[in-house]
RNA sequence: CGGAGUGUAGCUUAGCCUGGUAAAGCGCUUGCUUCGGGAGCAAGAGAGCGGAGGUUCGAAUCCUCUCACUCCGACCA
């Protein structure tokens, strides 16, 4: 892309209502803008990487065997009256009365909809296990929206809901979410804590929050330092058992969140605790028959007998995580993108406007990159160099192409890593073989 | 939902207390000079001050109502 066609309106100054590091640097960096309250449009560069993101989320969602549907928006309130949720559920609910008077609401989850769509096609055990997800916008009327997207009232959310005969079944579910998610964060460049989480009324240890380490993390977290080190990528749990084995190694970590955190019960010694800020980016949930036995979404087992399904629900918030991401990497310069979500692999500046040269071997290296499916972003605006720097470190993609009169002369180009802030002098061939082309 | 606060040009703000008919920087337009880390000079365009009502000879400034947004707290992917 040439950013000359491109739309990408990025601000000098940093508007007045952001307060933390991922608004704003979001809102400078021309991908999104506020609409209303937690209520954001997506520019084309916020775009792209909300679509990265949600790619790895899908990929993921995928290889863990869960399968995609989509589901609406609006729902109809009938449902929520079945599950007692309508009245119970409170003003965080948007509310919708359409022509005919009849109540709808802007799903803020979708539990009680998709138990409608199983309980109505699945009867029998032998059409268990089931697992299905969905990306969709959802919305809740928070009543303070902040942090751009991290805490929106409107938000994408992959939602995902396994429905199992029984706990023991509903366990391998969870589990194979529970990689499905350690895999997405570490895909996304994220070092993604679970800890356990409050189950409520069903007790038992099958919830854990997904949390990442940022300076500016709404809560206070403490984890053994040994997880800092883990790679979970190489780990691929073949059957039932090894993905037990592999849950139970991983969540034998010591980690809690500051409510759940006991100095004196803690059984990591001080001097490996870590303790940082976190941002919950994922929750994953075994309920039970909460929504079965109320909504009746049974099945006949083997013996005949009628059963309620055993459910668990899994969240992603895939907007939220944009802002996750930049909170945990960025510097005073602006965001510094891992490769996986970038919205562009490199982007080219030529340091001299106008410079025949110059245009002519940027060229010549974006046409070399976009013929290798290397997304580029080709800064081709008549500006100074002083300004296409500032933008480039601003949206932050991974390596910059620096391209004047003065390397041309020795015959070499810059490439610069934004994240390091380390460059070199290379040749055109040199440079591009660096990036994989 | 409780508490606090802010709405003035595209953005960041000054002006408001002590009413006299709107100011600056950035951005934008044009020209010239520049061109290796957010250029310089010059000339321009652009707001009637969130909205409605009121007080007054006169309101961005005072009063009332209303809307929006932000911050602190309780709550959440």
């Amino acid at each position: 892309m040439r950013l000359s066609q491109f739309f990408l309106p990025t601000l000098k100054e940093t508007p007045a209502e952001a307060q933390i590091a991922s608004h704003r640097l979001m809102l400078r960096a021309g991908m999104i803008r506020q609409q209303s309250a937690g209520i954001y449009a997506w520019l084309p560069l916020g775009l792209r990487v909300l679509n990265k993101v949600e790619a790895i989320v899908r990929e993921e969602q995928n290889r863990a065997g869960v399968v995609e549907m989509l589901m609406p928006t609006i729902q109809s309130a009938d449902l929520w009256r079945e599950s007692g949720r309508y009245d119970d559920y409170g003003k965080e609910m948007l509310r919708i009365t359409d022509r005919h008077e009849r109540d709808l609401l802007f799903g803020p989850t979708n539990e009680e909809m998709i138990t409608d769509i199983v309980r109505s096609f699945v009867k029998s055990y032998k059409q268990l296990p089931l697992n299905l997800y969905h990306i969709q916008w959802k919305f809740r009327d928070e009543v303070r929206p902040r942090f751009g997207v991290m805490r929106g009232r409107e938000f994408l959310m992959k939602d995902a809901y396994s429905f199992d005969l029984d706990e023991a079944s509903a366990r391998v579910s969870y589990n194979k979410q529970f990689l499905a998610y350690l895999r997405t964060y570490a895909r996304l460049g994220l070092k993604a804590i679970p800890m356990k989480a409050d189950t409520g009324p069903i007790g038992g240890d099958l919830s854990h929050e997904f949390i990442i380490l940022a300076e500016t993390g709404e809560s206070q977290v403490f984890c053994d330092k040994d997880w800092l080190d883990l790679d979970v990528l190489d780990k691929a749990p073949k059957s039932a058992e090894e993905l037990q084995s592999f849950v139970d190694w991983a969540t034998g970590f010591y980690a809690a969140t500051e409510e759940k955190h006991d100095e004196v019960a803690c059984p990591v010694p001080a001097e490996r605790l870590h303790s940082a800020r976190g941002i919950e980016v994922g929750h994953i949930f075994y309920f039970g028959e909460k929504y079965s036995t109320p909504m009746k979404a049974t099945v006949t087992q083997a013996d005949g007998a009628v059963a309620p399904l055993h459910m668990g629900s899994y969240g992603v918030g895939v907007s939220r995580l944009l802002g996750a991401i930049i909170e945990a990497s960025h510097d005073e310069a602006g965001i510094i993108w891992p490769e996986a979500v970038a919205p562009y692999h490199a982007g080219i500046i030529t340091m001299k406007a106008g410079d025949a040269a110059s245009d002519a071997k940027a060229m010549e290296v974006y046409d070399a990159l976009t013929a290798k499916g290397i997304d580029v972003l080709y800064d081709d605006r008549d500006e100074r160099a002083g300004v296409k720097f500032a933008d480039m470190d601003l949206i932050g993609l991974p390596w910059q192409i620096i391209i004047g009169p003065r390397g041309l002369e020795k015959g070499v180009i810059e490439l610069k890593n934004r994240r390091t802030g380390q460059r070199d002098e290379l040749s055109v061939a040199d440079a591009l073989a660096r990036l994989g082309a």
